[in-house]
DNA sequence: GCCAACGTTGGC
DNA sequence: GCCAACGTTGGC
């Protein structure tokens, strides 16, 4: 049963527009113990995530992307010059992971953040809850609403 | 720019 | 192992 999960990027940093001209991207620099785990244990090939701008005006939902690799070590962690680097992180305990996410849609009607939360059926979402994890499960009902509200209708 | 929420660190 | 201090995230 293929999940769904909803990753967050401020799109200063990382942007749906960069995934759509990149096609693809490793998911680095992700620094917190929750998040890691889903990264490392959870998140399969081929599962759905909903790309989600922070941190912006509107902060919104702004298209669906799809897992092409699963959870492996995030080299940044390793790398002084990285601003993601971590000197705890070695070679035998890498400490953080990422997984990669391909392009695969720009919504029409990106879903504000105002618009999920006073959306019947997404009242439990873990954005709307715990809204800083950057890395979160979606239920796959949720998935369908807001990729249905995305997409105009 | 403010500030609430909350994850992490470190002293004890 | 507790918990206060601190730092960061992210909506507003």
């Amino acid at each position: 049963m293929p999940r769904y999960w909803l990753f967050k990027s401020e799109p200063g940093s990382y942007s749906i527009d960069d995934l759509e001209r990149d096609g693809r991207t490793s998911w680095e620099g992700v620094r917190n113990f929750q998040a890691r785990n889903l990264l490392r244990d959870e998140i399969a090939v081929g599962e759905q995530v909903l790309f989600y701008h922070s941190s912006t005006q509107p902060p919104a939902v702004v298209g669906p992307a799809e897992v092409v690799r699963a959870g492996y070590p995030d080299p940044t962690a390793r790398d002084p010059s990285s601003r993601y680097h971590d000197p705890a992180a070695t070679e035998e305990d890498p400490r953080w992971y990422m997984v990669d996410i391909a392009f695969r849609e720009r919504f029409p009607n990106p879903v504000p953040l105002a618009v999920l939360k006073e959306t019947p059926g997404l009242e439990k979402m873990v954005l709307t809850q715990r809204s800083r994890l950057s890395v979160q499960p979606v239920r796959p009902e949720e998935f369908e609403i807001v990729t249905r509200l995305g997409r105009g209708g």
